[in-house]
RNA sequence: AGGGACGUCGCCAAGUUGGUUAAGGCACGGGGUUUUGAUCCCCGCAUUCGCAGGUUCGAGUCCUGCCGUCCCUGCCA
């Protein structure tokens, strides 16, 4: 990533512990892993944990693996695997292995046997709920098992078993023997190993006992020299247990866990579980919708790498939990693109003007710059004939006196044209507008002698004849409440906003945006950022909206009917 | 209630081992530039660090006690 990146990011206690750790010579480089499970889409939190793991790893010297919590066969699959490859890629990062807990599954085992041999293991054939009743309460103590003190031989002898498939699912676990008294529940002789007769994704049928993540996520971070394990703050809790298993297991390195807050974001969720239940339920299209906050989503939306990357240094680091305003990505979306996107002229709302007094049949080909403060950029030619498309909303009959848009008998200039005035509205029968008759001033063209003469507004046009009539979509919050997942007696799908698709099917593009190919992004003057969607065809034009202009004059309006 | 953690401006967030007037960003307010009511540029914006005591020449930084919030009783991660 660009130094300026690394430069401007806020220090955090993550990186202050790590530089200090660095010169006193304890790391000669930092190695860290990001970690997901195979069981969905990443997030815009996940987005967090991998700009944070990849910037520690390259500012001291080292290096970062992706590494797949691949341990639970029934919830994990090859898509997903995919789908967060590409978005890792994708947010601009290259990881040095690409390592599955699966990989380590042998090892593991040995590792079981080797606390099983060790008397700090064993097989406990009771049943789930029994474990679970013998676990205690927060408050009280857990009793322990009957098989807690079998001989280490009898435990063996049964895991072996149990690795051979000789017991069916749930016949018995292997748990680690530490304390039923902790006041610690994750120390309450967790369950490490437990029978699944399922196929794994990458290891077939070869295994029907499957670590838990506690036993393999630390065991693993140790086999790939992971210096520091850096995950969120509900894992806290899991720490002395992750610290148990390095010290009485033979493994090779010692990394350590480091618990930092996970993202929020207002008026959307960062759950796996519930953003699969968007999906599967058909709340929206898919995991890649525009309204999801999955890295696929917003990507399809129109968001940058970049951006992504700014927001995730600019909210920082910290163990309190925050919750950052939807506004803050966006802004982060405008700041990055309106440094490089090229403006186009659209008119989503369409409404007919007529310029009176230029030529019929005539077209007169304007000059425009596709990047005002960039000249770099270059210039377009636009056409201007005697019938343009304006929007809707630039025209007020009724107009307060603040507003610089076009009203009966006023004066506005359409961008990188001129200065018109409006001399006729036309209704229909029901009263609608429905057209406006202006007339243009020719000494007011861009570059003549009369351009400088001052009008309090501009608008933007698209001429009728040239036109590229195309789909827009527009998008608003997937939730109406800044937090759809707070009461716990509501569904928080019960909270999702009907309004959060828009389709317009008639917005009005400048001729050559039906030609835009994927992964191009424009500035609609006055309007917004939009990039066509992946399903746009140059016969079919598909665009999204990924972001708004700033709009004062909205929130002006706002302020005024209030 | 047992354990773990957090609480610095509306939202984030810096604050070296206690040492002058508590960074920065966003938001907000005011002004300027502007053929995008966008961008950009200036200016303003916590006598105060959850609360109450205490230690100290001196505390956001140390101690004590409260208050508030989050996480933990899956053979999920």
């Amino acid at each position: 990533m660009s130094s300026t990146e690394q430069s401007s990011a806020p220090n955090n206690f993550i990186r202050n512990r790590i530089r200090k750790e660095v010169e006193s010579g304890q790391y000669d480089q930092i190695v860290t892993r990001f970690p997901p499970e195979p069981n969905g889409y990443l997030h815009i939190g996940h987005a967090k944990s991998i700009v944070l793991n990849f910037a520690m790893a390259a500012e001291f010297g080292g290096y970062t693996n992706l590494r797949f919590d691949d341990t639970n066969p029934a919830r994990e699959e090859q898509r997903f695997i995919d789908a967060i490859k590409e978005d890792v890629s994708w947010l601009g990062y290259q990881w040095k292995n690409e390592c599955h807990a699966s990989d380590y599954f042998d090892t593991l085992y040995d590792y079981a046997l080797h606390l099983i041999d060790n008397g700090l293991a064993y097989i406990d054939e009771q049943d789930g709920e029994t474990i679970r009743e013998q676990r205690g309460t927060l408050t009280e103590p857990g009793t322990e098992s009957p098989f807690r003190d079998r001989p280490a031989a009898e435990s063996r002898a049964l895991f072996e078993r149990m690795r051979a498939g000789e017991l069916p699912d749930g016949a018995g676990v292997l748990r680690a023997k530490i304390d039923m008294a902790a006041p610690n529940i994750n120390l309450r002789d967790p369950v490490i190993y437990r029978i699944r007769h399922q196929a794994h994704p990458r290891t077939g049928t070869d295994w029907c006992i499957y670590p838990s993540y506690d036993f393999a996520h630390g065991q693993s971070d140790a086999i790939e020299h992971i210096t520091h394990s850096l995950c969120t703050l509900e894992f806290e809790d899991h720490r002395p247990l992750y610290d148990w298993l390095l010290e009485h297991l033979p493994v090779p390195s010692r990394p350590h866990q480091i618990e930092f807050a996970r993202l929020n974001i207002d008026f959307t969720v960062l759950s796996k579980r519930r953003l699969t239940r968007l999906v599967e339920e058909g709340h929206v299209e898919g995991w890649d919708d525009p309204r999801m906050p999955t890295l696929a989503g917003i990507r399809r939306r129109g968001f940058t790498p970049q951006s992504i990357r700014n927001f995730c240094t600019e909210i920082g680091v910290t163990k309190s939990e925050s919750v950052i305003p939807y506004s803050v990505l966006e802004r982060n979306l405008r700041d990055d693109l309106n440094a490089r996107a090229p403006r186009r002229m659209a008119v989503l709302r369409p409404l007919k003007l007529v310029l009176t007094n230029f030529p019929e049949g005539e077209v007169e080909w304007l000059q425009a710059a596709n990047h005002p403060q960039n000249p770099d950029q270059g210039t377009r030619k636009v056409p201007m004939t005697r019938e343009i498309w304006i929007e809707q909303d630039d025209f007020l009959e009724q107009a307060p006196r603040k507003f610089f848009r076009l009203k009966p008998g006023g004066e506005v200039r359409l961008r990188n044209a001129f200065i018109i005035k409006c001399d006729e509205v036309i209704k229909d029968a029901a009263g609608n507008v429905v057209e406006l008759h202006c007339s243009f001033d020719p000494e007011s063209r861009s570059g003549q002698p009369g351009a400088d003469r001052k009008v309090k507004g501009t608008i933007h046009w698209v001429s009728a004849a040239h036109a590229v009539k195309t789909e827009v979509r527009l998008y608003d919050r997937l939730f109406r409440v800044p937090n759809p997942a707070a009461d716990k007696n509501v569904d928080f799908v019960d909270h999702i906003n009907p309004d959060s698709l828009e389709v317009l099917d008639s917005a009005m593009l400048e001729p050559g945006l039906d030609q835009a190919g994927h992964g191009a992004c424009f500035q609609f003057e006055r309007l917004g950022y939009f990039v066509p969607d992946p399903a746009s065809r140059p016969d079919k034009p598909v665009f999204n909206q990924a972001v708004t202009l700033r709009d004062t004059w909205a929130k002006l309006e706002k302020a005024f009917s209030q």
